[in-house]
DNA sequence: CTATTGTTTGTGAACGTTCACTCACAATAT
DNA sequence: ATATTGTGAGTGAACGTTCACAAACAATAG
């Protein structure tokens, strides 16, 4: 295991502290009362308040490569593919509300190089995958070739993060996996031959 | 005129300062130094810090209804609007970096009640503006209409904000607006009839 | 033209508060 | 008995903001 039960609380507390009122409430002294211990208690666990965040990222990159192995290893259409991961992505939101309001901020990450530097290597990461799935499903010819498969999947992404944005600034007050389901069927009728 | 020679002088400052290191470079003293007045002397020309940052949203929203009133005011196939409407503001932030790197950092704005309800607002006309011209154009039988108006502002208005992301993530080192050409060329492909 | 008054814009020192972090020490678990 | 985990008090630095005060300039009065 990477992380001790305890880093993963803390880890998980300060993605909530975050995801209610913003980076600037993440202090140390929040995050301890948080948790019911001493401030003093959190450096038992993390050297510092980077340490946290960069473990906050790792636990992202983890999650993400998980599901991304997950669909590359599927036996399916392109189309089937590229259903799955957006619906899959969508629920995960919906059901992980934190999350969802940290993982596109990357403003929160600007502290430091190494932090902005794992940000860029997940979103990388995630364009590579989806990027692979296009290609793939217009050498099958189930997707139109006459787009690039970059500019889709800026499309497709993009779209991804501004209804999850919107839906956090909105105060969750739509249903975001129907939105997805909606995004679904736009891409899947402009996508296919 | 809204703001004092002295006022536009913080807020462009503060644009700058957050766009180079980020919102916690955004402090009185960073500010009052890179300008070279005394600390204290901010506060003639604002009463808070808060007020700066109202200032910077104040900015942007002028900028942007200048933008959608020449737009809406233009005589010309939704197409064309489209077109017009996108690279300009791929131009735009090519040409203003400190803008690109702030407009999108919904983060930065979600200290108080009335900085982010000014982000969303600033977020809703302009989607409203795009659901405008392309539903325009599918009456106008330019664009097909088997696909959602809103689902479509949500992929082209995402794959803007992503890209522009990207290339300040990136530090800048790709065209910005020959990635603009692309992407219009990707759009415009899929949404003509 | 000069003296008086007021306004703007500046200054440096200080304010109370919060921040991340440290340290000597105590409790707990193995 | 030793290692791990927690504590409370304390650190210096940074934060936004306020304050008394001064220089510069304009407006007005004699």
């Amino acid at each position: 295991m990477e992380f001790t039960k305890r880093q993963q609380e803390i880890i998980n507390t300060a993605i909530e502290l975050i995801a209610d009122k913003g980076i600037q409430e993440l202090t140390i002294k929040n995050l301890s009362q948080k948790i019911g211990i001493a401030e003093s208690a959190i450096y038992r666990h993390f050297k510092s308040k980077l340490d946290i965040l960069l473990g906050i990222l790792s636990l992202f990159r983890e999650n993400k490569e998980h599901m991304n192995r997950q669909l590359t290893e599927m036996e399916a259409t392109a189309t089937d593919k590229l259903r799955h991961m957006l619906l899959k992505r969508f629920a995960y939101f919906a059901a992980n509300r934190a999350v969802a309001a940290v993982i596109f901020s990357e403003e929160l990450f600007r502290n430091d190089h190494r932090l902005s530097e794992q940000v860029y290597q997940i979103m990388q990461d995630n364009q590579q995958v989806i990027i692979g799935i296009i290609t793939a499903g217009q050498q099958a010819d189930e997707f139109r070739d006459d787009v690039s498969a970059k500019e889709m999947s800026f499309m497709i992404t993009g779209a991804l993060r501004l209804i999850v944005t919107q839906w956090r600034i909105a105060e969750y007050t739509f249903d975001l996996e129907q939105e997805g389901k909606r995004l679904w069927a736009t891409i899947e009728t402009l996508v296919k031959k």
